[in-house]
This record gives C-alpha cells, sequence and structure tokens, in this order.
DNA sequence: ATCCTGACTGTTC
DNA sequence: AGAACAGCCAGGA
C-alpha cells in the first residue's frame, strides 16, 4: 500500500456503474474518509491538472445536490449515458444515484 | 522546502 | 431558506 489517498478516491470512481451518478460525499464515506468530500473533489481537480487521465468516470461524480459542480462535458458525458438532468440542471438521485452496489449483469 | 489553490458536505443560526 | 464554520490532501510555482 502506501498508496495516495486519491488512489483510493479514484478506485472508487472507477466502481460507479455507467448510467449511475454518486456524491463527492458519497465517494468519500465508502472509502472511509467522513467529511472527505473535499478531498475527493481534489482529486478529480487533480485530474484535469497535470495528472493523466486513466479511465476514471469523473464526469459520474457530481455534488450533493445532484448537479455537476463543473458542469460542461461532465453534463454532457452525463446525459450520453442517459442521466437525466431536471429543468434546473439537477439529477434525480433517488434514480440515478448510485448506492455504492454494482448492478448484477 | 514553503505557500497557494482546487470539481464539497453537513450542521447550526 | 440562505449563510457561515470547520475538516481534509496533493500538486505546481
Amino acid at each position: 500500500m502506501a498508496e495516495g489517498l486519491y488512489e483510493r478516491i479514484y478506485a472508487a470512481v472507477k466502481r460507479i456503474p455507467e448510467g449511475r451518478v454518486a456524491t463527492y460525499g458519497q465517494i468519500a464515506a465508502m472509502i472511509g474518509i467522513p467529511r472527505g468530500a473535499r478531498q475527493v473533489g481534489y482529486a478529480m481537480a487533480a485530474l484535469g491538472r497535470g495528472r493523466p487521465r486513466p479511465d476514471i468516470p469523473w464526469h459520474r461524480v457530481v455534488n450533493a445536490k445532484g448537479e455537476s459542480s463543473i458542469g460542461g462535458e461532465q453534463i454532457s458525458r452525463l446525459q450520453a449515458e442517459g442521466v437525466v438532468f431536471g429543468t434546473n440542471g439537477r439529477i434525480d438521485l433517488k434514480l440515478f444515484g448510485w448506492d455504492g452496489i454494482e448492478e448484477a449483469e
């Protein structure tokens, strides 16, 4: 181990099934860091900085309100996966929110 | 090596 | 309902 904390975050993000979205706080909680939502956001930001972008579906990570914190490409990608945005630009976490459990195929 | 910035959340008033 | 406070890690200059 001795992996960076970000590595764990990226791993959790990769677990998000297609067509579903997870919140920053949810990712943080599932890897064991309460109140670590910010760290998750930082990790995502680090992806677009200088870090290479592996196959991390960062676009599937949204804020607690169910909307994209950055918008732009993120929203386009989510819609391409079938995620529907409300009139206010928010997603129904009850419908697209990921429970942290991958659906069996 | 140090300082600054960056894609958040829940609680309380 | 809107605003403020506190907690957290890594990378770039």
